[in-house]
DNA sequence: AGCTAATAGTTCATTAATGAATTATTAATT
DNA sequence: AATTAATAATTCATTAATGAACTATTAGCT
């Protein structure tokens, strides 16, 4: 049993997907009154624009042999204090499972772009480091990426950026709160 | 062999996610002078908060049986005409790949939340549609996320918000542009 | 009409990511 | 000093997501 396609061909000419995000929290709204529209507006984009880039940055690191989250790691290893960090500060800092640092580590470290070695301090810990040829790496790829990614944003003022810049930390900072508060 | 932790140790007590991108950045572009400083913080606080973000609504529909991108795709189908749409509609709009998107629609039939027909029109196609299980499963989760959503956002004043909404709307664009042009 | 593109959806093999349980080590309590 | 609790990293089993190849159908040429 088949049905008729009604209004699914109208639907498909509106195509961009910020029109497509501002049309589906007018109708979320006009079922549930109470809907916070601008809320869910906002997160929605935010989620849209990140999946986005990310989507573009891995294309272009996919020729190098990396994913985006390979080379994220590298970097906040990169921007590391001595080049150096323990993979709990990573998983951390780059929303990822532990579990799933060890993987990338093991790929990372079976591609020599960085060591793991047992911390004096802390038996318990690793010290990752990133190597030279790490090192080589990022600074040979990051500045191919950085003409790209100014312009995305080269559509925004001085002033868009700074207030986006600061309304971002303030729910990231928000977000960390109720984290520690909603454990407890 | 194992290595001297150095600064590891001071590092670690500078913890928030902010702060860790500040510094981050501030030592790329010490070793990379050309880097764009504020364009990097901004690329790197808009993924952090939707992977934030993203991570907590996780946690919130996990106990009810869904993870996010089945509830995503579920609300896609919502606040469609009719509630319906195709696979391919729900996939490109939801920056998820058609064969992800075979599998989850599979999962959400399984359930009962959505039928799966095809179409009239063009026979390649298959028609998606919300079963009223699935409309009442919607309405009974939405509000409760909706007040959680409006506090991590309730340290924005409304201008900060509207910015916001307006730069992420024209980042998306500029994407969305930057992907067809590429393609030719 | 008939042949070549292109499109929609799926299957299969592979890669990514997560959660629960495990081992080793350190911190805290008594 | 000994016992319990907490922490860091890992392994193993499971779930998610992707890409390449395939089938079926439609669109565009000529």
């Amino acid at each position: 049993m088949s049905k008729p396609d009604s209004k699914l061909e109208a639907q498909s000419t509106t195509c961009s997907v910020v029109e497509q995000i501002d049309s589906a929290v007018k109708r979320v709204s006009a079922i549930i009154p109470g809907a916070p529209k601008d809320d869910i507006r906002l997160v929605r984009l935010i989620h849209s624009v990140a999946a986005d880039m990310s989507a573009r940055f891995d294309g272009m690191l996919r020729p190098h042999g990396l994913n985006e989250t390979d080379f994220r790691t590298l970097m906040q290893l990169f921007c590391s204090p001595d080049g150096q960090a323990h993979p709990s500060d990573l998983s951390q800092f780059a929303t990822q499972s532990r579990t799933n640092m060890t993987r990338i580590v093991d790929s990372l470290v079976e591609r020599g772009w960085v060591t793991r070695d047992a911390s004096d301090v802390d038996r318990r810990r690793i010290v990752l480091a990133i190597t030279p040829d790490g090192e080589a790496l990022v600074k040979r790829l990051l500045p191919q990426f950085h003409p790209k990614l100014s312009s995305f944003l080269s559509i925004l003022s001085v002033d868009e950026k700074q207030t986006m810049t600061e309304g971002l930390k303030k729910i990231a900072a928000s977000l960390e709160a109720s984290a520690r508060g909603g454990k407890s």
